[in-house]
DNA sequence: TCAAAAGTGTTAATAGTACACCCATGA
DNA sequence: TCATGGGTGTACTATTAACACTTTTGA
């Protein structure tokens, strides 16, 4: 076509994707245990190839569908990775995505091919290449953007107690708040509703059912929590 | 090598900088009025094909070194731009960084060959490609980053007035202060030193002259203003 | 009856906002 | 002497943080 381009380079051009999940008061993600080379044995994040044709964002939606069988998932872009030599099979370029899903809802019989797990965020093996970083930037980006954006309730069910929605915040902020401080905050905020239904699965008492209004929260797109 | 890269794809790699400046109370860009197809005589942001053997970050480093002749300039990843169609020459997949350059050091002869100008934020002309959503979301990261990050003074000369910092952080919030509300957040940073020196430049009076403790900052690695 | 989680208000401290006048100087 | 930008303090408001006991109910 115009010959400006054609003396340039071409690279591979990847994506990683941070796949975030809630449970039992704890953040993990899933990893994959490789079993193909380079890096065979070692944990890493799901990864995959962008394709002609398709944007670097489908990509991304594309690799978390393979590996959990969900379509639609919260997904963020985390950032370019670029150095020369992180992959020391070929020279690949690779951006990565977080994604927040609802650690109830995956096809697990995909994941097992995969042969992927859930790990503890606090307890995190060794992962290759600079996926390690990749990490880090996700956890610190999702972090901020949980502070003024809803994406927290993409992690948990449609129908969830205040507890957990604490446990939830707790967990992405690394720190713990008092009760009624965060219950006021919570009642302070229009798109968090009360429900009539009440889960007993956690306490003899039972505690009432939440939702987020994520039809409100579109007509304003402000968010505070 | 492996046969696991051999039958993916390979893709033109660029970046594009969003290179800001501050003078006059007002922030600038620097744009290019392209003097090349594909756009030619449009307005577009300078950039460049990532090279083998240089990291992307690197080729970003580069391609405002070749318009600016400046170097260690700070720059931050701005986000990977990856549409299949988003360059109608061929395939380009594009990651966006922003510059903060002292507008008063820049090498005017290397700008001028490259065909570019300094527009004001607030009126920036029409560019080519998604440059327009690259300097988007360009300025709403910088805006965040310089609330939390001492970013602003590479945008200022060594010495400066607590007026030109005053005038900088509404430029870049957009918004305007209370001198004595803004000078009193001045006073308690520690990073913000008064010196003897007096600018006689701007009024009649003189206004003291201030610098930013860098070294200091790096100590701690708080910052807020 | 008691263990375990749910639920509920008030007060103090801190941070942020609003507001107006005098000062120093060169032309 | 006066026009111009530089410099300063206080009172009010809003937000955030600290803190402890009662309720419900199934085992």
């Amino acid at each position: 076509m115009f010959e400006y381009y054609s003396h340039h380079p071409r690279f591979y051009v990847a994506v990683d994707c941070i796949i975030f999940g809630f449970s039992q008061g704890e953040l993990s993600l899933l990893l994959l245990k490789r079993k193909f080379e380079p890096g065979q044995g070692e944990w890493s994040l799901m990864g995959g190839f962008v394709q002609e044709g398709e944007s670097v964002d489908d990509a991304a939606k594309r690799v978390l569908t393979e590996l959990t069988g969900l379509n639609d998932v919260y997904m963020e872009q985390v950032g370019v990775f670029g150095e020369v030599d992180r992959d020391p099979g070929e020279r690949v370029i690779s951006t990565a995505y977080y994604a927040l899903i609802n650690i109830n809802e995956y096809d697990r019989q995909l994941v097992e091919e995969h042969n992927a797990y859930w790990m503890k965020i606090d307890e995190l093996p060794t992962l290759l290449f600079d996926h390690q970083e990749m990490v880090v930037k996700a956890r610190q980006l999702m972090k901020t953007q949980s502070a003024t954006m809803p994406i927290g309730f993409n992690l948990l069910p449609e129908l969830f107690t205040l507890t957990q929605l604490q446990n939830l915040y707790e967990a992405i902020n690394g720190n713990t708040v008092d009760k009624r401080n965060f219950r006021k905050r919570v009642a302070e905020n229009p798109f968090i509703v009360k429900t009539p239904l009440v889960d007993k699965s956690g306490s003899r008492r039972g505690a009432s059912l939440y939702k987020f209004n994520e039809e409100d929260y579109k007509k304003s797109l402000k968010f505070k929590l």
